[in-house]
DNA sequence: TATTGATGTGCAAACGTTTGCTCGTTCAGA
DNA sequence: TCTGAACGAGCAAACGTTTGCACATCAATA
């Protein structure tokens, strides 16, 4: 049997109550008191049972974070983890533990959550997808759980870190566009993603602002993994009338889009050039190294963590819901993916 | 104010214990008062304080995950996230939720883990390092708290799910000497950590075995970073008696490998071959794609729960720690980073 | 000396469950 | 008609905290 409260009470010749005050640091007790009773709180290593304190303070000094889908394919893009760092950091700077919640379909996961929601486990959650179709985000707002999402939410009134993927988007293409490329083409995950749209219609964007006759558009958009990215690509190379570069949504498919160019015979940057997003560590280790858009995911996730906790701040002094949106900047980080293209002016 | 079981009770007629009973399925309740009670739940959408729960039946449904020193650095390499996912499927499957420990620090992650621990919102922890210079281990075992470890411990009595790295990195080098590779170089992570000894142990082991005297052993060892592979490996590359071939603890520092390799000038599989361990996603995505001792990382994650809850069930009924082990089989994946070399026999 | 105001501590209720025990029915068998 | 299972449900204690309120002590003030 662990040790309680009362034991050490017992132990210092107190009560109860006085051992939680003093480990609230309640200034009512006097500091003889105050030390007598950590002298014996150290000795016996005494940690208060957590599901009693919560029980009536109401809090358990824990967040949620739910990961898309089941959690399998979501830890195969090295987004997940870095957006996990962020959050486990800034989540260690408040002496906040971290739950997760996953499961291999939208129903168990949703069951997961209303467990941990209502079963008082946390105190919030993040929310790390921004699916068309997901039924827990009307579930979470019902519940008036404090919540943010990471990526643009497709509701109103929710919560929101994300990046101007729009304008990374055109941002992106422009500089593709001003190293005398033309012919681009956009290759992005499924479109059920706010991301996938908003980066796209940044590329549209571009484009249009370039005058660039939609022929020489290409949209293509797959299951953000690399197989497909490879597949779809290599389709593509071999038309008389390729692309010379490629927008790509994900460091993960640049690899995909990185192995269709070499199999087809061509190389990297000289006949066909790439940028794609999020800067993630292997971006940096592909040959060549590709030139990405850092989305600054540690951000994302820290900031979701402050955002967060405003929110429960907020709705504990029962402001209400209010919602809040919080931009990360993007920056293109130039490697080795792009070359000039055959219109380039030679002043770049 | 969430809705409570008396509340439930309330409305169905019965007292709180009887709503209790016919949730968890107790026959003493009739079919038709359990019928009355769930109907009632489902309206309201109940679901039980878990921490009120938790209180009284003394398990939480919950294990802890520590990661390795601060989650930062953890969740750089792709093993993390995908032993991650071994876990959460499994847990998934008994129902069990995930709460995750860091610290950036040993001192605050053990009081993260202390909390979790003698808060009693854990059931039991997996750990996912094996560190000579962890205290942590100590504390949980004097804890007496259920707990399995991915990975070779370097105490005695602590139940474990690992690979034989020993016979893994034997195998690996064997396959390279059978290839006629002859001058070998070993590159491994830190040596505090247990699979990098044992890993050059098996390296050692096959060149013992093959008589390779000892000025052909090249024995690197570096922080696990791919930046650190790079500069070590970029090392031994201009020295003239260079490595035909080299044994990489891991993919990342493959990569780093790969890297000096042809920042060198050299090409793969032609000059230098590689093989590698853990096979995770990238090592099918460099150039050339690399031959890697694929360890089965689901399945340290998926075991390690197994044997988590089976040391449950028996702690609860007091067979006292018992301990076990369990060893996940490895399997060599040849792909493109190894070719013949310079006393290849050609009947391989 | 009586009153007051700090100061330090304790009592007991409350948080939302689970569960051992008790109790009232009902019904079959004697 | 009486006895005693068998069945269905409720009472109340327990889990380990926190916290509003009451209380005791003591020094200072009136």
């Amino acid at each position: 049997m662990a040790v309680t409260i009362k034991e050490i009470a017992e132990r210092a010749g107190v009560s109860p109550s006085t051992v939680s005050r003093a480990l609230a640091g309640n200034p009512r007790i006097s500091a003889e008191t105050r030390a007598r009773i950590q002298r014996i709180i150290d000795e016996l290593g005494y940690h208060p049972n957590m599901n009693a304190r919560s029980l009536v303070v109401k809090s358990s000094g824990t967040i949620g974070v739910v990961l898309p889908r089941s959690g399998d394919s979501a830890f195969l893009n090295p987004f997940f983890p870095e957006v996990l760092r962020g959050i486990t950091a800034a989540l260690e700077e408040h002496g906040y533990a971290l739950l997760l919640a996953t499961g291999r379909d939208d129903a168990v996961k949703h069951e997961h959550v209303a467990r941990m929601v209502q079963g008082k486990q946390v105190d919030g959650v993040i929310l790390l997808e921004s699916r068309a179709d997901d039924h827990l985000i009307f579930y979470l707002r019902e519940q008036r759980v404090p919540m943010v999402m990471i990526g643009r939410p497709l509701l109103e009134g929710i919560a929101y870190v994300d990046n101007d993927n729009v304008l990374a988007g055109k941002e992106a293409t422009e500089y593709l566009l001003e190293r005398g490329h033309r012919h681009i083409a956009f290759l992005g995950g499924s479109l059920a993603y706010a991301v996938t749209v908003d980066r796209r219609d940044g590329y549209m964007l571009a484009m249009d602002k370039a005058g660039i006759a939609p022929a020489m558009r290409t949209v293509l958009s797959t299951d953000f993994s690399e197989e497909d990215a490879y597949r779809e690509v290599t389709d593509v190379l071999h038309r008389p009338d390729r692309p010379t570069a490629f927008v790509v949504a994900d460091d993960l498919m640049a690899l995909g889009v990185i192995g269709a160019v070499q199999s087809a015979g061509l190389t990297i940057p000289e006949d066909v050039s790439i940028v794609s997003f999020n800067n993630v560590l292997l971006s940096r280790l592909t040959n060549p190294p590709l030139t990405s858009v850092d989305i600054h995911i540690l951000d994302l996730g820290r900031k979701a963590v402050e955002m967060l906790f405003a929110l429960i701040e907020k709705s504990s002094s029962r402001v209400d819901h209010y919602t809040d949106t919080y931009i990360v900047h993007t920056q293109l980080i130039e490697r080795g993916s792009v070359s000039l293209g055959p219109f380039a002016s030679g002043n770049v």
